[in-house]
RNA sequence: GGCGGCAUAGCCAAGUGGCUAAGGCAGCGGUCUGCAAAACCGUUAUUCCCCGGUUCAAGUCCGGGUGCCGCCUCCA
């Protein structure tokens, strides 16, 4: 099958053909490290991640470079505002977005590059586009002069003359047209600067991710992605720089995803709804942020709420529980020794037969435009399936569980790592939640086991009126009992 | 003002010309259970915002309308 990728270059789907048989380079415009990661980032990650993740399991070589911005106008309020220098800003946010993108288990890119270790690079390339006559140098502000270029506007489907029309573009009388976007800007008294044929300067803010590209990836790569907010201008201008510096294209295919909207409404600082990556994690999973992302299609907006990540948890707990299943059973048949034989031979290859047909069909839905949504209704038809599997296991020969056991295990590991999540133990996971929940609910855990225990020995006595009082005391607490021949265990729904 | 997107069950959400409109959550009936929970089985959209059109055939294409949203300014 041939990879589908929606391209917002063309706005089609397009078969996705490498420049180098068996290889991927893509690169992806990171954070400005001035703040915390908010659960927009997080999406962003996460789609590029899963991006990544299928194409890898495709057999590609990817090599995905993902840059840091460390030098910027919102950094350096930053730093004035707390009194300390901008790198410690820089250095800090950098340190806490690797802590977030390690907890929702985000594969670390190839090359993570920083804006300020390129100097160099961004000075050359402003160099070689004033010299092609691309830019021009004001007071100290080297800017890109869009007029030279006439293929401005391309990838967002403007023009110039609807551009001139919406008229919300900065006032600035250095530049010739206001469009003209600022490639190197003259440092202000105070602020850090470098050295450049230009005076005393730091680089603009989009020709970072043209120098960085270029020297990972080369003139031209396969893949550009980052959030849909960077259609304009960012992307347009990054596009504009390279190709005018270069004469040929900068990225063959581009990838944007949708933003993420809480309750509904746009997330904005004026509304003070933005959510840090790390307050969501003290109160979900990491694995439920990212099925309750993939669970729609990365281009579509996703709507954020409590309630949308409590949905989510059930569904992975839906997950997990078959998880545990199939290791409950595993244990159970290391110990077996038995060896009769399945009461029916066929319904094993039946198993074997339609295990094989979801993997496929996985592959196919992400194939289509990484369409994980669609490939998480077919991981939830496994899950269904090896529950049947496992309903039916009193009918199937030790031998022929060990095969199907070891196969199951091997689709939800297609699953698991493409989309990252089934990544934890079963029993690591319950845990985990259970932890959570309880200190998220002020819940003590002490209390709890006690009221377990003294329901167990009430349900030894067969004082069964006792027993359902407690039940009915915990589910009080949202507490739910399970009762099984071992014992009995509780869940927080 | 310009550009673009979306509208599918109670909720979330796939599906872009053709077999029975995925999947999840919630609900209902059943099996199992001391009772439950989990799991399983069955069930829940004669229909995809509205009106017209193209077609043998449309949720899917075209035209019009309504509603919601995003971008055009830093933003994942």
């Amino acid at each position: 099958m041939f990879q589908k990728i929606f391209n917002t270059a063309t706005r089609k789907k397009e078969i996705f053909e490498p420049i180098k048989k068996g290889a991927v380079g893509i690169y992806v415009c990171g954070i400005t490290a001035y703040d915390v990661c908010h659960i927009g980032h997080a999406r962003a990650a996460v789609v590029f991640d899963v991006v990544v993740r299928y194409l890898r399991s495709k057999g590609y070589a990817v090599t995905y470079v993902k840059n840091f911005t460390d030098i910027d106008d919102k950094i350096i309020d930053r730093a004035n505002r707390e009194g300390v220098g901008f790198k410690e800003i820089s250095e800090r946010y950098i340190k806490a977005h690797d802590e977030d993108m390690a907890a929702l288990g985000v594969i670390t890119p190839s090359v993570t590059p920083r804006a300020t270790e390129h100097m160099a690079e961004m000075i050359a390339l402003v160099k070689n586009l004033e010299e092609k006559g691309y830019a021009y140098c004001v007071d100290g502000d080297v800017y890109f002069e869009i007029g030279k270029y006439n293929q401005y506007g391309s990838l967002s489907g403007r023009n110039l003359e609807e551009m001139m029309a919406g008229a919300r573009v900065d006032v600035n009388d250095k530049k010739k047209n206001p469009l003209d976007f600022a490639l190197w800007k003259n440092s202000k008294e105070g602020e850090p600067f470098w050295e450049s044929p230009w005076g005393k300067g730091r680089p603009g803010w989009h020709i970072e991710c043209s120098a960085m590209s270029r020297r990972y990836l080369g003139e031209t790569f396969d893949i550009h992605g980052g959030g849909e907010d960077l259609i304009f201008p960012h992307h347009e201008n990054e596009i504009a720089q390279s190709r005018a510096a270069s004469g040929k294209p900068l990225a063959h295919y581009w990838i944007h995803n949708g933003f993420v909207k809480i309750n509904s409404e746009k997330m904005s600082k004026s509304l003070g709804n933005i959510f840090p990556v790390k307050e969501i994690l003290k109160n979900y999973h990491p694995e439920v942020l990212r099925l309750f992302m993939l669970q729609s299609h990365y281009r579509s907006p996703v709507d954020y709420s409590d309630d949308s990540l409590a949905e989510a948890r059930t569904s992975l707990i839906r997950c997990y529980t078959t998880l545990k299943l199939m290791k409950d059973l595993k244990g159970k048949l290391e110990s077996d020794s038995s060896s009769a034989s399945s009461k029916n031979p066929e319904t094993v290859e039946n198993y074997l037969g339609r295990f094989e047909k979801l993997i496929e069909k996985f592959d196919e839905a992400m194939d289509d435009d990484f369409n994980t949504a669609q490939a998480l209704g077919h991981v939830f038809d496994m899950i269904r399936l090896t529950n049947n599997f496992i309903v039916d296991e009193k009918n199937i020969a030790s031998s022929d569980k060990t095969r199907i056991l070891a196969e199951t295990t091997k689709v939800f590991d297609h699953f698991g790592t493409v989309l990252g999540v089934l990544q934890s133990d079963a029993d690591h996971f319950f845990a985990s939640d259970k932890e959570t929940e309880l200190r998220k609910r002020g819940l003590n855990i002490d209390e709890i086991e006690s009221l377990v225990r003294q329901r167990e020995s009430a349900r030894k006595e067969k004082d069964w009126a006792r027993a359902d009082a407690i039940r009915k005391e915990l589910a009080v607490l949202h507490i739910v009992l399970k009762d099984s021949p071992h014992g009995t265990s509780w869940m927080i729904e």
